[in-house]
DNA sequence: GAGGTCACG
DNA sequence: GACGTACGTGACCTCT
């Protein structure tokens, strides 16, 4: 008949306990702390997944402690009577620990005045007596003495630490206490137990305690031999505490006949339902389950963080200016940075690591020697733990002047030997302002930091668009005096500018202190200030699902660089050069005199001045404009030096900002170009790329083209460049829903040439021009005289145009229309996956910043979805890659709608499908969209090859 | 430091 | 009646 029955009894409260202090201080979207029940949960589904495995459970219950107090407290009142209150913020964890248990409709014990370890006592002595085998899942040191207990009925008791993922039988009982299971009992009623405050016999630990039973027995045999042992410290002890030792062994002895609230035939487990338990992982946000429980399949996924999955419904806050400070202020001392402590020993570094673990959450932040987190070195790192609980640790202080004393400074190896285990350390939260560059800085010292938050990029997410116009709004300066009504110590006060500068490495150390401690201090108050505010006001899905985990990815990308060949480059500058001087020299000719002709001011008085050709004068400066579309008005007219002029300004362009400045830097390290991503630098949501910008390399022209051509792959390797298709003009297409568009790009139709076609019933190269134009346009937010600009027709033509553009294509006006009313309600635009830019001028009364806002509102909505969707592909490229065993590709380049790879030419054909499909459906499962996301990839030698 | 120009998506 | 006319960036140059 029946197979073996095997009941799995879960110590439920006990595990929630060690997964609070090993997980991160995880929060669900509606900001409760949920990192315990994550772990809680992840373990379930774990002893799930072993439903029909051989030695896996048939019937399973978790056992959970009731608050209140038990019969041991009736023996001995001080019982558990120096238990420490639960952390604050596992509280309200507990009675999630029954949701996420009735999520997986398991049975769910808990009795008053029983404790968890008697209830499970007595329902394996009622299995094993049923001949069923039991498995304890737990690791409490207590419940070990069941551990090998067999029933008359042939079921016996082994345990199972889920964490280790260790089975613990006999011969691990016997290990751990020196003694077998039936043993156990004496020996931890001789030590005691400081946690259960069981008082044992003072002065006798682990060792002793079991030493005694070995040689005795048993602990009523111990004692009676007590008055014979050798006179010393351990005989009176053992005689003057034995009563304590029988208190003792009567508290640890766990009761096997409590009635049994539930029969254990009702644990039995079938297939375990998709619901409830989907509405509790999506509630929560554990959304790798939730993926796992949809693909059916059981391999544990990657630990991810936790991601809201409810759509932002919430009524709009009120738009204010500049964001923040509706909030009071908490109650925290100003930051006083006398307070700060410059940690000069390993004694003290210990014990800031000690109470960093213990606090659970630390700001971080490095100071190094310059600002190129690619060639700096590290000068020191700071920790904060709490307002004004900040230190300072110098690690490369002093050393340029060779005569002067160096500081007292703890080893740098050393001290970054016993950093690592905290910065690495998954239960541990690091923050940081712009925590990028530490994570890159650090990396190169072997550290992989994480998990982090980064208040930078979680004031981004808050307050993108809301500061001054210009102003990224998001450096620590301004958020500390926005939001902290604290200024900050000036880096510039400190190493001064220019050719004064020194390197933080110079500064002296109680300055150093002040300023770096003081850095982590505000970050410390920033992401205390931040972390409510996303949940409240709705930021916390964005950054947590797609910008916090896209920090390591693009740290990632930045340390990897990108290969350029110096001598191509060296090669177009000299060509370049040669170009730029003739032409110089023909221009001065033409103009009858030498000028400067890279000075607008300078140009157009020789053009309209001297030369005497027509055109108009610009606006505040009184100047002549002498941009592209007036030389080439000029031009067009018959103005040769017009002509040269354009021809010049494109080869100084080239030559200045790419073939020269790409050899200078060229890393001497790496021997290659790392360029650094902002992850706040567009109010849209995209990322922005700075020194050097490897975003705005030369490709429309043949001639600039050759510079892609430049940036080549390691030998055996090529470049692989995968392109989103049209991706803003698709996702217009869907935001708007505007059914002509949708099926063209369903079917895989060219978008401008069916865009023409309904414009015009025609399509050639013209109306195919003008058409791509307009789609352009309506992006952009459109406007009668812009569109007429470009097309070269009047302001009435080109509003014909854009009427009938909205006749064919029902949506667009509509989308456009709603955006604005939105925008103007809520003071914010919202891409699909609920990133927030505000628009505080979208209600000027001028016209012109009036008008502007209207055009960036339609617009971001649209490019901001787009920079969403690719952030997304990004931090699930490399993962995907690597279970196709292609770990080792390397991604390089974002360029808003690209992604460059460099790989071996070998893996083109397996990496191919993969970078393919994780692009492709990088919106899934959030957000489904009604146009295919099409993606081109090209591979070559070189980036201008694999286009 | 501001303004003009132009490289990219 | 004038405004000034496409969205988002960053780098380089000149001139104050």
């Amino acid at each position: 008949m029946d197979e073996k029955q095997h009941l799995y009894l879960v110590d439920g409260s006990a595990y929630i306990f060690r997964a609070y202090h090993r997980l991160p201080p995880l929060t669900n979207p509606a900001g409760t702390p949920v990192g315990a029940v994550y772990g809680y949960t992840t373990m379930l589904w774990k002893l799930a997944e072993d439903l029909h495995k051989a030695d896996g459970p048939t019937h399973l219950a978790v056992i959970l402690d009731k608050a209140g107090t038990s019969f041991r407290n009736d023996l001995y009142d001080q019982y558990k009577a120096n238990r420490p209150p639960p952390p604050e913020d596992l509280v309200p964890q507990f009675p999630l620990i029954r949701d996420a248990t009735r999520a997986f409709s398991l049975a769910c014990i808990e009795e008053d005045a029983l404790e968890a370890d008697d209830l499970i006592a007595s329902y394996a002595r009622a299995a094993t007596l049923r001949g069923w085998d039991v498995t304890i899942v737990s690791s409490d040191k207590d419940l070990m003495q069941l551990v090998g207990k067999c029933g008359t009925g042939g079921g016996c008791v082994d345990m199972l630490d889920t964490m280790k993922n260790l089975r613990i039988d006999v011969p691990e009982v016997v290990e751990k206490f020196g003694v077998p299971p039936e043993k156990v009992g004496d020996v931890l009623a001789l030590m005691g137990d400081s946690v259960d405050n069981v008082p044992g016999i003072r002065g006798i630990g682990p060792k002793t305690a079991t030493k005694l039973i070995q040689e005795h027995g048993d602990l009523e045999s111990a004692l009676a031999a007590a008055p014979s042992m050798k006179p010393g410290k351990l005989r009176e002890s053992l005689i003057e505490q034995a009563d304590m030792a029988r208190l003792s062994r009567v508290l640890v002895q766990l009761k096997e006949d409590c009635a049994l609230p539930i029969p254990i035939e009702d644990f039995a487990l079938g297939q375990i339902p998709r619901e409830p338990l989907a509405a509790f992982l999506e509630e929560h946000g554990f959304t790798s389950l939730l993926r796992r429980l949809d693909d059916g399949k059981g391999s544990p996924g990657p630990k991810t963080q936790l991601n809201p999955a409810k759509p932002e419904n919430q009524a709009a806050a009120p738009a204010s200016p500049q964001g923040g400070n509706r909030q009071p202020l908490p109650s925290w001392p100003a930051p006083d940075l006398s307070a700060y402590a410059c940690v000069q020993s390993m004694s003290e570094l210990q014990q800031w690591i000690a109470r960093a673990f213990a606090a659970r959450v630390v700001a971080v932040d490095t100071e190094t020697s310059a600002l190129d987190a690619m060639r700096a070195d590290l000068v020191g790192v700071s920790l904060a733990l709490g307002p004004n609980d900040a230190c300072y640790i110098p690690l490369g202080h002093g050393g340029s002047d060779m005569f002067a004393e160096k500081p007292v400074q703890v080893d740098r190896a050393e001290a970054l030997a016993a950093l690592k285990p905290l910065l690495e350390s998954d239960a541990v939260l690091k923050v940081g302002q712009n925590i990028k560059y530490d994570l890159n800085i650090l990396a190169r010292h072997g550290i992989m930091v994480a998990p982090i938050d980064d208040t930078m990029v979680m004031s981004f997410c808050l307050d993108a668009g809301r500061g001054e116009v210009g102003v990224a709004g998001h450096g620590m300066d301004e958020l500390s005096e926005r939001h902290l009504l604290h200024a900050t110590m000036k880096f510039k006060d400190l190493c001064g500018t220019g050719k004064k500068a020194i390197s933080f490495a110079e500064v002296p150390l109680a300055d150093a202190t002040r300023y770096a401690a003081e850095d982590a201090d505000v970050t410390w108050r920033l992401h205390r200030l931040f972390q409510p505010r996303l949940v409240e006001e709705g930021g916390m899905r964005v950054y947590q699902k797609v910008d916090r985990p896209l920090v390591p990815v693009v740290a990632m990308m930045e340390r990897n660089g990108i290969k350029v060949d110096r001598e191509r480059l060296a090669g177009l500058s000299s060509e370049f050069a040669t170009q730029i001087a003739r032409l110089e020299g023909v221009i001065h000719e033409a103009a009858g005199m030498a000028f400067t002709i890279g000075s607008p001011k300078q140009l157009g008085e020789v053009l309209f001045d001297k030369l005497g050709y027509k055109g108009g004068k610009k606006g505040k400066t009184g100047q002549y404009s002498t941009d592209q579309s007036v030389l080439e008005g000029l031009a067009a007219q018959g103005a040769e030096v017009a002509t040269l002029v354009l021809e010049w300004r494109q080869l100084s362009k080239l030559k200045s900002t790419y073939t020269d400045a790409l050899q200078a830097a060229i890393n001497p390290d790496t021997g290659r170009v790392h360029t650094s991503y902002s992850l706040v630098g567009a109010q849209t949501g995209r990322l922005s790329s700075n020194e050097p910008n490897l975003q705005n390399i030369p490709i429309r022209t043949e001639i600039g083209r050759q510079i892609r051509d430049a940036f080549v792959a390691e030998p055996g390797n090529v470049l692989l460049a995968a392109d989103y298709s049209q991706i803003e003009l698709r996702l217009a297409a869907h935001m708007a829903d505007v059914p002509a568009l949708k099926e063209a790009f369903a079917a895989g139709e060219d978008i401008h040439a069916r865009t023409a076609m309904e414009m015009f019933g025609t399509v050639d190269r013209d109306t195919r021009g003008r058409a791509k134009t307009i789609n352009f346009a309506i992006l952009y937010g459109i406007s009668r005289w812009g569109l007429g600009g470009r097309l070269g027709v009047s302001a009435d033509e080109a509003q014909a145009m854009i009427d009938r553009y909205f006749e064919r294509f029902p949506g667009i006006q509509r989308y456009i229309h709603e955006t604005l009313e939105s925008v103007r309600e809520c003071g914010y635009s919202e891409t699909l996956f609920g990133r927030k830019t505000w628009f505080p001028r979208i209600g000027s009364k001028n016209q012109a910043e009036r008008q502007g806002s209207e055009r960036a509102a339609i617009n971001a909505p649209i490019q901001g979805t787009s920079a969403d969707i690719i952030k997304r592909a990004m931090a699930r490229m490399m993962p995907a890659l690597a279970e196709a065993g292609l770990g080792h590709v390397k991604m390089l380049l974002q360029v808003h709608d690209e992604l460059v790879f460099e790989l071996p030419e070998g893996d083109v054909a397996a990496a191919r499908p993969v970078i393919e499909r994780v692009m492709a459906t990088a919106a899934e499962p959030a957000v489904k969209l009604t146009v295919p996301l099409g993606v081109e990839i090209g591979t070559g030698l070189s980036w201008g090859a694999a286009h």
